[in-house]
RNA sequence: GGGCCCAUAGCUCAACGGGUUAGAGCGCCCGGCUUAUAACCGGGAGGUUCCGGGUUCGGGUCCCGGUGGGCCUACCA
């Protein structure tokens, strides 16, 4: 055998092999993962050892009620599904393995209009033919394809649950619930029927929802100006300022609208209460003066689309007087409606902008969601005379009625209006004119859209509420004390620095509480089929719309047993034994409402469905985690609803996270390259799928399906999920070798146990053995590690762990392990120091395996396999409690590491120009020396050293290092790697100083020693391993 | 348009109520080991803490204003 290499040295031919009598690692242990293809094997084991339900049914520290936000059961999981889901398992698994009972129930957002929407684009026309209740039956075969395909990708990622009893806000009970949470309401008195405008397909004859709109870029529209002629208060109130002017002329406030349609339904003209105003004089063609009245910013582009070619801005003082007014100063005004009789006011609306118009916002309260809030603002009427169909109604004023558009669809009817406007003379502009901009269009019969006010049901927010725990407050001010209180409990946990409470991240009080401030009453109703319906019954007497308390629960009761469906079926057993209008007594006829139930009523319900008054679960719920956009949807609903049927909100803490965008490289204008997170946006993910189309190239299910959904579940743990996450091919990299580095350490523990069962730290402890220093030093830093793992479990900081675990990970194998392996290897088994490390060692990889369980399950029950099984362990790390090590104990052996650490950085530093054959303080200069191909050598071959054991250091240290190093003066040497240390101790500056080992080398522990025998190669060490070794094996 | 939030090394993140020379892990570069070997060890190079002001003895940290990004929401009369 020829040997090439610098300085292998090769033992003589003569001398025995020593490999057999080494205690080199091993394992069966993998080092490849392989975990696409093992995980289902796991799950599958997972599930025929019942672990969860075993979980459920062992005896338990506590409870941790954990809910699950339904997702919506529409389509196939995406990244945002991963990030939450994985999210939810963490905690889920942590809380368990602190000992607690965990019943995590997932559950899925059945109803709604997005599924409904997806049967009708199956069945189309059809449809239309089907009852209710068949089409109900149609979206809940929708729903059920859903939640299966959901429910398996949810369990493939790893997560524990009850999968095989899922809460549905479809199934029968559910509903049932619904109603129930919706009769609290009732009975506080705070739900009423009222107006409001929505967005209405005359062609469809329905309302639709923002999600069905679609908008057509250069729709055509009339445009027209409309002078409202000012009454005796303008004039009054003007005249303090121009006593002469107004004998000269009368008072015009100019507003400009695309909708002329709209105009019989004027209630109040708007304006910017900041905005500035003036008077435009202008002689009509009788030569008759006229004042109009404009926003300053927009007088000229007003003139201009009124062919007003000589207008005059009125002086900035006429008669010492000044001419321009704000806004502010003309509320309360009243203008003449320019065709019926009645009056306008004029109100402030902070939306008036100086970009179009006239600043002077025609407003119909009836016709538009900005016009409606103002309009209630200011006590306006809530007018609306148009039907269904789009068509104007008897409801109109007299004048508009005698132009014949009753019956006239709104849009055909817009021509007309414009000419008798122009009649009347009061349209500014030419009646032909319109404009070219955006606007809606219904997504299936592409018919623009118009607004328009509806009946439907509401949640008051400021009524006071009538029962319940919080009589007399309102639902708004409760709803905001009990995000205060969450907030300051969560303020408390965070002084306590143990366990995080309340609103997490601390941002998320400010959004929800900002929603729930400024949001307007709750509109509850929808007029769809597949959702549960509000069960109110109309007299068809006098038209009264029935809802109480005990109707509410009599239909729940129905629910209950024979689900939503009754409602549509069955139109007797609805109505109560004895049921009486409340209006007018009468009790032989009612007709049912036809609206559904708001989803969010219903997701908002789910606490109250799924854990009040259950077992293993209760009220309230200890965490709900979400997106943070469930600010607005889950945790919102949910909070209204508890606080009506509990008069408290329904859960203790909210976790939110961030959303799941891709990475992109944006260059800058200094050429700097920023990445930045560009978020993919619901709506564009769902548009692809629908068209079968990849959202992302790292689409979650393929990612699953090559790299395992461990990696996936590491990455959503490495990441800050507070904010934004990213994705890109750069952050899984990453996240497969931070798992690898895991992996390997944890597999290395395993090949130095050799799957022997050792002793404990405990027993060694009883048998008399002390830990070696290293070895306490390494256990206490164990100790601490699980310790502040702990801390940042119940903190939701699972990056902290990963990254602690990865800091320790990493340093065990550059340091403790690496010194250890010298006695692991070499020293015999019986040896106390490899006892004692041992013990470490195996408490190492059974904290490990257990601390990353709940982030890296797959992987730890790997790991525990391995793991050799002393009598009582569990045979799952599932199943597995939060690892005791004790509490971590201060020994001084942190000061002594230290230094020596240090020392062996001195000795590195040293060695470095010898090993690697330049210095190493070498500069740029030398780096192109060599890139240039320069002489390397800089340093005399004899003086290379391949190896730190080949070499000998000669080390000064102060006094106080030595002291400091002292407890560990047994195993300098070792600690350094290298061949020999001679240590001095001297004041002054310290020193290193290599030189080439010259002592013989062991032959079986590579180590140069003094005390080699020339005749077995071997040192004492080695000489006494062998011979023991030798008498444990006789036949070798 | 409004509300809330985010920005530190190539990547993912640290830096307790302002306080040494802004750190870690991974990646990258150079080298070693061949007894963790698709592993392991040593060394090294990477930062305008997004930009601009302000407060302060002192700013990654606090304040104001930008820029970029995200979530929610409103509107286009």
């Amino acid at each position: 055998m020829i040997t090439r290499g610098k300085n292998i040295t090769q033992p003589p031919m003569t001398a025995r092999d020593f490999k057999a009598t080494l205690r080199l690692p091993e394992s069966a242990f993998s080092m490849k993962a392989d975990l696409a293809k093992r995980e289902p094997q796991w799950l599958d084991r997972w599930k025929k050892a019942a672990i969860y339900r075993s979980l459920l049914e062992r005896p338990a520290k506590g409870t941790f009620v954990f809910h699950d936000g339904p997702p919506y059961a529409n389509g196939n999981m995406h990244y945002g599904h991963v990030l939450n889901n994985t999210l939810k398992d963490f905690v889920t698994r942590f809380r368990t393995i602190l000992g607690e009972r965990v019943k995590f129930v997932p559950g899925w957002d059945c109803h709604g209009l997005p599924i409904e929407q997806n049967v009708e684009k199956a069945f189309g026309p059809k449809l239309r033919e089907m009852t209710a209740s068949q089409r109900r039956a149609k979206c809940r075969e929708e729903a059920e394809k859903w939640v299966k395909v959901q429910s398996e990708q949810r369990q493939r990622i790893g997560m524990m649950g009850t999968w095989d009893d899922p809460y549905l806000t479809m199934k029968p009970a559910f509903e049932a619930r619904i109603l129930e949470a919706l009769a609290a309401f009732v009975d506080r008195g705070i739900v009423y029927r009222g107006l409001k405008p929505v967005w209405w397909s005359s062609a469809e004859r329905t309302a639709l929802a923002e999600s069905e709109l679609e908008y057509e870029e250069s729709h055509k529209s009339p445009s027209v100006y409309v002078r409202f002629k000012g009454d005796e208060s303008v004039k009054a109130a003007l005249k303090k300022r121009f006593p002469t002017m107004l004998d000269r002329g009368d008072v015009y406030a100019v507003i400009w609208t695309t909708t002329p349609w709209t105009l019989p339904a004027n209630r109040a003209l708007a304006v910017h209460p900041a905005m500035e105003y003036v008077l435009l004089e202008r002689s009509d063609s009788d030569g008759k003066l006229e004042y109009l009245l404009v926003a300053e910013p927009l007088a000229k582009a007003v003139c201009e689309a009124c062919g007003w070619s000589k207008p005059e801005l009125l002086p900035r003082t006429m008669h010492g007087a000044e001419t321009a007014f704000v806004g502010n100063e003309l509320l309360g005004l009243k203008f003449a409606h320019p065709f019926e009789d009645r009056e306008s006011p004029v109100v402030s609306a902070l939306y008036v902008e100086a970009t179009a118009g006239t600043g002077i916002v025609h407003t119909a309260p009836g016709h538009g969601r900005d016009d409606y809030n103002t309009g209630v603002a200011n006590g306006l009427e809530v007018y609306s005379p148009v039907d269904d169909a789009g068509e104007f109604t008897e409801e109109l004023g007299p004048v508009a009625k005698s132009w014949g558009i009753v019956g006239k669809h709104v849009f055909a009817a817009n021509p007309l209006i414009a000419e008798k406007l122009s009649e009347l003379g009061v349209l500014c502009n030419k009646p032909g004119d319109f404009i070219v901009h955006r606007y809606p269009i219904s997504w299936r019969s592409k018919k623009p859209l118009l607004t328009r006010a509806t009946v439907q049901w509401f949640i008051a927010m400021d009524e006071l509420m009538a029962t319940g725990p919080h009589a007399g407050k309102s639902l708004r001010e409760v709803a905001l004390s009990e995000i205060d209180r969450l907030a300051a409990d969560g303020a408390d946990a965070e002084r306590e620095g143990r366990e995080s409470r309340g609103w997490i991240p601390a941002a998320g009080r400010e959004r929800i509480h900002g929603m729930i401030a400024g949001r307007p009453d709750w509109c509850i109703s929808r007029q769809r089929v597949w959702g549960v319906p509000i069960p109110a019954l109309h007299c068809a007497h006098c038209g009264h719309a029935n809802l109480t308390g005990a109707l509410v629960r009599h239909v729940a009761k129905l629910f209950a047993q024979k689900g939503a469906d009754a409602w549509y079926d069955e139109s007797e057993s609805v109505v109560p034994e004895g049921f009486a209008c409340a209006q007018c007594g009468k009790s032989d006829s009612f007709t049912r409402d036809m609206n559904i139930l708001d989803v969010w009523f219903e997701s908002g319900s789910s606490y109250f469905a799924v854990c009040a008054d259950q077992p293993d679960l209760g009220f309230p719920v200890d965490l709900y985690l979400e997106g943070s956009d469930q600010h607005r949807g889950w945790f919102h609903s949910s909070l209204l609803v508890g606080c009506a049927t509990h008069g408290s909100a329904p859960y203790r803490t909210v976790v939110t996270h961030g959303f799941v965008g891709e990475k992109v490289e944006q260059r800058l204008a200094d050429g700097r390259v920023k990445t930045l997170i560009k978020a993919m946006h619901k709506r564009d993910i769902e548009e692809k799928r629908s068209r079968g189309e990849d959202v992302s190239v790292y689409d979650p299910l393929k990612m699953v399906a090559t790299d395992g959904a461990e990696i996936l579940r590491l990455w959503v743990a490495t990441n800050d999920y507070s904010d934004d996450v990213g994705l890109s091919k750069a952050a899984f990299d990453q996240v497969k070798d931070n798992y690898r580095a895991i992996r390997n350490v944890s597999r290395f523990l395993l090949q130095v146990l050799r799957g022997e069962v050792v002793e404990t730290v405990e027993a060694l402890g009883a048998a008399g053995v002390a830990l070696g220093p290293l070895d306490q030093w390494q256990y206490n830093k164990l100790a601490t590690l699980v310790a502040r793992c702990e801390t940042a479990y119940r903190q939701y900081d699972f990056r902290a762990v990963i990254a602690m675990v990865s800091e320790f990970v990493s340093d065990a194998s550059g340091f403790y392990l690496d010194v250890a392996k010298d006695w692991l290897y070499n020293d015999h088994r019986s040896s106390d120091r490899v006892r004692s490390t041992l013990a470490v060692c195996d408490a190492m990889v059974r904290a490990l395996a257990v601390v990353l369980a709940p982030i890296l399950p797959f992987t730890a029950e790997d790991v525990w396999d391995f793991v050799p099984k002393r009598e009582g362990d569990a045979s799952s790390v599932h199943l597995c409690l939060w690892p005791s090590l004790g509490a971590p104990q201060d020994l001084h052996l942190d000061d002594a590491v230290r230094a020596v650490r240090a020392l062996r950085e001195r000795v590195n530093l040293a060695l470095e120009p010898l090993v690697q054959g330049w210095g190493v303080e070498k500069k740029t200069a030398e780096k192109e020396q060599r890139a240039a191909g320069a002489d390397e050598a800089r340093w005399p071959e004899s003086l290379r050293i391949d190896h730190a054991r080949d070499a000998d250091a000669v080390a000064t240290v102060s006094k106080d290092e030595a002291t400091l190093l002292a407890p560990l003066s047994g195993v300098v040497t070792e600690c350094l790697l290298l061949g020999g240390v001679t240590v001095n101790v001297h004041d002054g500056a310290h020193s290193v100083t290599i030189q080439r080992g010259t002592k013989p080398q062991c032959t079986r522990c590579r180590r140069r020693l003094r005390d080699v025998d020339d005749s077995t190669t071997l040192c004492r060490r080695c000489t006494d391993a062998v011979a023991r070794w030798d008498a444990e094996h006789p036949s070798a």
